[in-house]
This record gives C-alpha cells, structure tokens and sequence, in this order.
DNA sequence: CCTAGTAATGATGCCCAGAT
DNA sequence: ATCTGGGCATCATTACTAGG
C-alpha cells in the first residue's frame, strides 16, 4: 500500500478540528474539505496521536530541556562566552548523570552525530571555527587592545552588566553560572567544565540581520594576553608588542608561550592603567590650554609669578600621584579579595547549574509520571476491552448451553484447547523476549566495562608521558650531580625559592615564574593548578 | 476499526577529504 | 596528528495511509 505524499500541515488539522466542533461538521466532511485522510484526522480528533506529531522516535532530551540549553549558549555567547560542542554535551552529561531516563548515550554524553542533530533543530546555533585559530586576529597592534577592552566594555553595557567591574558577583545572573576567568580567559567556562581545555569548534547565535549587534569582540588576543600589565604604562606595553610582531599561535607554542590567557588581577589592573593613562592625558591636553591662555594674558613679571606658581601645583600634584599609588597599593590589596571573591561566585555559579539540573530532573520525572499514567491508562482500557471480551464469551457459552448439551461440552473443550494453546504461546513470547532484554543488557554491560578499561589505559599513558616530561627537566652536572630546574626559567632553585607543583603534568615550577603569586593571601592548597606547558 | 506497508526521524558507526 | 563536516549504511521507533 504506498503511502500517498503528506499534502497537509499542522494548521489543517487544527482547523479541521475546529469546524467539527463549531461547525457541527462530520469527520469524513472536515476531512474531505481540509483534505486529510479520514484516517489522520479521526485519530488525531481521539487524540490516538498527537497533532503537532513528528515521524519518527522522539529526541532523549526534551523540547523544553533542549530549548533550555540553546537559550543558555545563545545568553552565554552574547556576553563573550561562547559555549562550544564539548561543553554542551558536557552540560547534557551533568544532566543525564542525575536523571535516570533511558538512552543510547555512551557514558552518558551524547557523540558528535547527536551535535550535528542538535544543530539540525535549532538552526539559530552555528558553529565555526575558533577565532583564535585566525592568524589576523593575533597580529600585534596596542590599537586592537584597546579596541578589544572598548568592545568589551560596549558588550558589557549593552548586557547592562558594567558595573561587573566593580562587582564581579553580576557576572553569575545567568542561568548556568560562568567564572570571570572564562571571559578573561577567552574561552568559555561552564559549570561543569573546567575552562582548560578550548575546543576549536564554537556555538555561538547567528546574527539573522546585518543590522544586529556587532560582532563580539571574541577572545582576548593572544598579544593583549601576554603583555605584562602592572605599574607600567603604555609605553612599555609598546615595548613588549614589539617584540612579538604577528606571532603566531603556533610560534608562540614552539617558544613555550603560554597560551591566551590572562588572570583576574591582571585584567583589573590593565583596565585601571588605561584609565589612568587617559585622565593623565587629559590633565596634561588642560595644562597646555591653560599656559597657552595665560601666556597670551600676562606679561613677563606675572609670567615669572605664574611659574613660581606652576611649580607649587607640580609639587602638589606630585604630592596627589604620590597619595595615588598609596591608592593603588590599597586596590592590590583589594584585587586579592576579588580573587577570593571570584572563588566564591565559582561556588555560586556550581550551585546555580545544580538548581538547573534539578529543575530539568524534575521535569524528567513529571514526563515518567505522565508516562506511568498513560500505561496505566492503557493497562485498564485493555483490562475493560479483556471483560467485554470475557462477558461476549459467557453468553456465547450460555447460548451454547442451552443448546443440546451433547454438542455444547465437546465445543466447551475444544475452546479450552484452543486456550491453552494460546496462553502457551503467549508464555513461550514473554520468555523470549526476556531473554532478549537480558543479552542486550549483558551486551550493553560488556561494552561499558571495555570503555572504562580503555580510558583507564588512556589515563596511564598520558601519566606516564608527564613524568617523562618532568624527568625531562632534570640536568646532570659535571659532576655527574642531578638538579632540578625550572621549566619555564630554565634556572634550578634559589635559597629562598618556592615552587608549585602542576596538578596535571607533574612538573615543579618557581612560583615566581607563575601567575599564581599575584594571588597572594589564598591558600593556594585548594587550587587546580595547570602549568602553561599543558 | 484494524492492519500492514511506507515514510520520516533520531541516533550510531565507518570512511573520506580538507583544514589546522 | 587531530579535528571537523559530509556522505552512506544501519537500526529502532513513530506517524501516516490505503485497503480490508
């Protein structure tokens, strides 16, 4: 029987609906008029089938959960943290990982073809390659830092989230908390997974128009990331970007450059010398206005008065950048109860993901109640029609009974005989399909077991190659006396050095040469530290 | 109303070519 | 070497439809 080419929408059926029950219409006519096969409609009008129905087994997530995740990316990404494929899925783990719903998802993450499904129902998320990967974004120009910070700063407002630079806690009011090192880092970090490791496909939303919002300003350029910011000025910034003209990712890899990256207390102190720098600019611009105009006025005499003068305001002014860097000082002081106060919105933002997860559980659980119900519903519909069926036989057999007896007991054994036949059968079906459920869940079991061993091996050779990499480190000396030397000085321990060990390669390096001790006053115990080497 | 055939969909694995 | 997208085959599931 081919099946003829689908000629109606979604619409027809409502609308047919509709005029059976306003127009008093018979399903045949709605049918006809809407042309729907009387088929279609009559099961939709009993609600046999769903209206807006879709071929084919439903996606393992549902609707509102995929919707859920699709508007956290897009949130996500118009504030400069574009989630990419690992860490959606990554999202769909933490999910599954507390619900118990059936599916084919090995380890509970959905693979790469899921994505590409994903993507297929929700066009409005793209993907495309890393911007980081563009050799053009990573040519040195101090003007594309300063573009970056002010792109930034635009994102930041047109979110009305500014003032995020002075309370950094802003940054948690989305739905899936995010740090401020993901932002600062340039790529994302969800809740549930460590920023470390960046992914070169990214979802982001399309801009559907031209006249949308600009584009982000993406992630912070490598070049922005390595000048070393801190009492210095622009001019030594200069300094620095000179000596890295267009390097590239690859080159800055090969020369044991650490990757973009840039610490909280880094940030903050850029954005405070910037605005330094410019309200210095404009003192001075005022100054110069202001001798130009006084000079026109004033003869020699007062010229010399006006100069005493001048040099009063310098040494007053002297005396202001003085009491300004005592200032400074005290924001140090305070960058370091940022930094504790961005551990703590981490906590938040965990705590944020949790009550996500929650509500999506929940959400599982009404579906598997509406489910039970719906079985049920069906079990007592099966249960009514088996009576119906039980109370037609008993009249059959009471006709039959008030026949010639004779007849009617060979025919009462013949439909036991038919009976028991049948329940056999039904029996033998049951017992199969048991089995069957047994050796996929054997099946299902063995495979899981060969997984874990896999990346359990897997785990054991990454160690091991950390080891020899630290190994690597150690010099022998001409006495034939083994050192230790830092990776990233290449220089062995001082007196007074203190090292820090990478949680993920083993490898020691002088905490100097680390971001690690701008974070003074934390107890760096509780940290996962990851050396720019990994 | 029921049934059997067909279409559509979601998910997987495998392979390939291209980009980095 | 690694990652990606695309194509293809496969399986399972569900909706749709014609005909009995």
């Amino acid at each position: 029987m081919p099946r003829r080419p689908k000629t109606w929408e979604a619409q027809d059926i409502v609308a047919a609906l509709q005029s059976i029950k306003a127009n008093g219409l018979s399903l045949r006519a709605a049918a006809k008029m809407y042309g729907i096969p009387t088929s279609t409609l009559r099961d939709k009008f009993h609600g046999k089938r769903a209206i807006f129905a879709r071929c084919g087994p439903s996606p393992f997530l549902t609707a509102e959960e995929e919707q859920k995740i699709v508007n956290w990316a897009i949130k996500m990404g118009n504030v400069g943290l574009k989630q990419t494929r690992i860490d959606i899925q990554n999202v769909v783990k933490t999910l599954l990982d507390k619900d118990s719903r059936e599916h084919p998802f090995v380890n509970n993450t959905p693979g790469r073809r899921w994505w590409r499904g994903f993507v297929k129902r929700h066009p409005n998320l793209k993907h495309r390659k890393h911007q980081l990967t563009d050799k053009a974004r990573v040519m040195v120009s101090e003007e594309r830092i300063e573009t970056w910070f002010k792109e930034f700063e635009a994102r930041l407002q047109k979110e009305r989230a500014l003032s995020m630079l002075n309370e950094p806690h802003r940054l948690f009011d989305d739905e899936i908390g995010s740090s401020i090192d993901g932002i600062l880092n340039g790529f994302p970090a969800s809740s549930t997974s460590a920023p470390s490791t960046p992914a070169p496909v990214t979802a982001h939303p399309a801009p559907s128009t031209p006249s949308q919002a600009t584009p982000l300003p993406g992630p912070l350029p490598t070049d922005v990331a390595q000048t070393p910011l801190g009492n210095e000025s622009s001019a030594s910034c200069s300094e620095y970007l000179t000596a890295l003209p267009g390097m590239s990712q690859n080159q800055q890899k090969k020369k044991g450059l650490p990757p973009a990256a840039i610490t909280v207390a880094e940030f903050f102190r850029y954005m405070r010398a910037r605005r330094a720098r410019e309200n210095q600019e404009e003192k001075v611009e005022l100054r110069r206005k202001d001798r130009e105009l006084k000079e026109r006025e004033m003869g020699e005499d007062e010229k010399r008065i006006d100069e005493e003068d001048e040099e009063d305001e310098e040494k007053e002014e002297e005396k202001e950048e003085d009491e300004e860097q005592e200032d400074e000082e005290q924001v140090d002081k305070e960058q370091v109860e940022v930094a504790e106060a961005v551990m703590l919105l981490q906590e938040e933002g965990e705590r944020l993901a949790e009550d996500i997860m929650v509500t999506c559980t929940e959400m599982g659980q009404e579906m598997e109640e509406k489910k039970t119900q719906e079985a049920e519903r069906k079990r007592n519909s099966k249960k009514v029609s088996w009576e119906v069926q039980q109370k037609n036989k008993e009249q059959v057999m009471e006709i039959m009974n008030s026949a010639h007896e004779p007849d009617a007991e060979e025919l009462r054994k013949k439909l036991k005989r038919e009976h028991k036949k049948k329940a056999k059968k039904l029996k033998q079906a049951k017992r199969e399909a048991r089995k069957e459920k047994k050796r996929k869940a054997a099946s299902r079991k063995k495979e899981e077991h060969e997984y874990d061993a896999d990346v359990l091996r897997k785990d054991t050779i990454v160690e091991s190659k950390a080891k020899d990499r630290a190994k690597s480190n150690i010099k022998t000396l001409r006495n034939d006396q083994e050192i230790y030397v830092c990776p990233a000085c290449l220089k062995p321990s001082g007196n007074d050095e203190k090292w820090i060990s990478c949680d993920h390669c083993i490898r020691w390096l002088h905490l100097t040469c680390t971001s690690m001790h701008l974070l003074r006053g934390i107890d760096l115990a509780g940290f996962d530290y990851r050396c720019k080497f990994c």
